[in-house]
DNA sequence: GCGTTTTTGTAATTTAATTACATTTATTGG
DNA sequence: CCAATAAATGTAATTAAATTACAAAAACGC
C-alpha cells in the first residue's frame, strides 16, 4: 500500500511527536526523500530516534527504506490525476492537462467496471440476433461509432440519430435483441423514453451511462462510466472517450466469443478496403488498419 | 530519465568494473535497492568506491541517491504498456489489457506532440471563416465527432460521409478556411484527393493522421498520432481514441484564444438542454453535460 | 500524589558511505 | 618492446548516517 495514504490514514493513532515528523513529510514528501534523519528530525523538533520509530511504526525496516518505499509510493502514486485546465495555461499544459484527465477517466473506469455486467452484456451481444444503438449529443456519434464496428459481422445492426427512426426501430425489437443506450449523465429523457419502449419488448436492455442514474435503471445491464463530475470542463471529453473504450471491450469480447470462424471473416472484410488506398512504401500491407 | 533505460544505454561507455556492477543490478535491480554498497560491491568482485563511482557516472549524487532513482525508476516504469489481447484471455484480462493499451497509446501521444504544429492549428482554426472535417470508416466518426463539437461555437462548420458532397464542399474553400482530415493509416486514396484539393483553393490543410505518409505530405499542417503499428489488433482502437483525445485538444485550445465572451455563448448553448432531461436528484443542475 | 506505563531524548555504538591516496592496469609515442 | 603517462581500481582512513541501549520526562490510572 502506499505509504503516503498509510500515513494519512495512521495519523490519529500515532504519537505527538509522530505526527510532528508526518506533518514534515507530508507538507513536502519529494523533498524528505533527500533529506537525512538528522535534518528531518530537526525540521520536526523531535530527536533522531523518534524519526527511526516513526519509520518503524510504518513497517519500514529503518529510515533509508522509509525513504525507498516513500520515494516508490512518489513515484507509482496517483499516475494520472484530473487537472482542469485555466485560462492561463500554455499549449504544451493544456494539452498535456486534457491527455492526463483522459487517462485518469481511463483508469478509474477500468478500475471500477463490473465484470459480471460485462460478461452478461458480451453474452448478450453474441446472441443477439439484432443489435441497435441509441444515444444523443455526443453520445450520438458514440453509438455511431458502435455501429461501425458491429457491422464487420454479419448481425444485423442499427443506428440513427432521428428520434422516429429511432423509435420505430425499438417498438419492433424482439426477445434477445440488444439495444444498447449511450448516455453520460443518464437523464436524457428521449433515451430514458427509448429503454422504456426497449424492456416493454423484452429485449435486452443495456446501458453505458452512470450508475443509479435515471436510464441505469431503466436497463437489464448496466456498464458504468465513473468519470468524476468535473472532468468534462466546457463539454464532455473524457466521459465519451470512457465509453468508446468500454465499446472497444465489447467487441473484442464479441469477437474473442465468436471464435476463430468469424475472426476469418473479419480479416477478409479488412482485406477488401486495400484497393481503397496507397500502397506502403516501406512496410508489407498491413490488413488490420481500416481507416 | 529512467536510471535503468540509462544504464543499458550507457553500457558501452562503461569500464570494465563497473559493467560488473551494472549488470548485478540490471539483473535484479528490484533487490539492488535493498543492497548495502558493501554487498553489492562483493557481488559484482569490485570495490565499494568503485560502485559509488558507478553511481556518479550516472549523474547520482552517491549510492544513497542513486538507490533512490533507481527505486522511483521501478515503481513508475512502464506505468502502461501495449498488450495483446489472446483468446484464452478471461474478460477481466481482455478488458484490462484493452484499457491498458489504450492509455499507452494516449501516453505515447501525448510525449511526442509536436507542440509547433498544434499552436499554429490551434491559430488556423480560431481565425478560420469555415472548418470542414473529413474521414473516412473508423475516421469518419472521429469527423463526426470533432463537427459535433465545433458546433457549439458560431464558426460554420462542415462534416458528411459522403464523398460527392465531400468534393463539394472542398472545392469552395476558401483561403483561410481550414480542412481537417483525418486517417490514421494516411494511406486512404479518396481522402489524400480531397486533401489535394483543399491545398488548390489555398485553405490551410490539417492532417490528423500518421507523419510521413501520402495524406501527411499533402498537409500545411500535421499532427501525427504515433500509436504502435501493432496497437490494434482487429479494428482500430487506440489510434482513434488518440485522434479523439487531440481533438478534444484543438478544440480546448480554439475555446481558450476565442477569450471569456465565446465562453459564455458556450454555457448558453449548454443550458439550452436542459429541459431534455431529467433534474438531478441529489445535485444542481451541472451546465456543462452535453448528452 | 504515587507507582506504572508510555513516550521521548541523550549518548554510545554500529554500520554505511565517502574521500584521499596508493597501486595496478591499460595506452601511447619513441 | 619499453618507458612514460593516463586511466582504472583497490586499500585504508575518515566522515557521516543510522541504530541501539538506556535514562529522563511525560502521561495515565488508581
Amino acid at each position: 500500500m502506499n505509504l503516503i495514504d498509510k500515513m494519512h490514514r495512521d495519523m490519529a493513532q500515532f504519537s505527538k511527536s509522530e505526527r510532528k515528523v508526518a506533518a514534515v513529510i507530508l507538507h513536502d514528501p519529494k523533498a524528505a526523500i533527500h533529506k537525512s534523519i538528522a535534518v528531518l528530525a530537526k525540521l520536526a523538533n523531535v530527536s533522531e530516534p523518534t524519526v527511526n520509530r516513526f519509520c518503524r511504526r510504518l513497517d519500514t525496516k529503518g529510515y533509508p527504506d522509509f525513504k525507498l518505499l516513500l520515494a516508490q509510493s512518489l513515484a507509482k502514486g496517483t499516475p494520472f490525476v484530473n487537472r482542469h485546465v485555466e485560462q492561463s495555461d500554455s499549449t504544451a499544459e493544456f494539452a498535456s492537462k486534457i491527455f492526463e484527465s483522459t487517462m485518469a477517466a481511463l483508469n478509474i473506469t477500468r478500475k471500477h467496471i463490473d465484470l459480471n455486467a460485462l460478461e452478461q452484456a458480451i453474452d448478450a451481444l453474441s446472441q443477439a440476433p439484432k443489435i441497435s444503438f441509441f444515444g444523443f449529443g455526443a453520445s450520438a456519434s458514440v453509438a455511431h461509432d458502435a455501429q461501425n464496428k458491429f457491422l464487420r459481422f454479419d448481425t444485423p445492426v442499427f443506428f440513427s440519430d432521428d428520434l422516429l427512426m429511432q423509435r420505430m426501430t425499438v417498438t419492433n425489437a424482439r426477445k434477445g435483441d440488444v439495444v444498447v443506450c449511450i448516455s453520460h449523465t443518464g437523464r436524457t429523457k428521449a433515451l430514458c423514453e427509448i429503454a422504456g419502449i426497449a424492456r416493454q419488448t423484452q429485449a435486452t436492455v443495456l446501458g453505458i451511462t452512470a450508475a443509479d442514474s435515471p436510464l441505469a435503471r431503466e436497463c437489464n445491464i448496466v456498464l458504468s462510466t465513473q468519470v468524476p463530475e468535473d472532468t468534462d470542463v466546457y463539454m464532455p471529453m473524457a466521459s465519451r472517450i470512457a465509453q468508446l473504450v468500454l465499446i472497444d471491450v465489447l467487441i473484442t469480447g464479441y469477437t474473442l466469443r465468436s471464435g476463430p470462424d468469424f475472426r476469418d471473416r473479419l480479416r477478409l472484410v479488412k482485406e477488401s478496403l486495400r484497393d481503397s488506398r496507397f500502397s506502403r512504401e516501406d512496410a508489407p500491407q498491413n490488413p488490420t488498419d481500416s481507416d
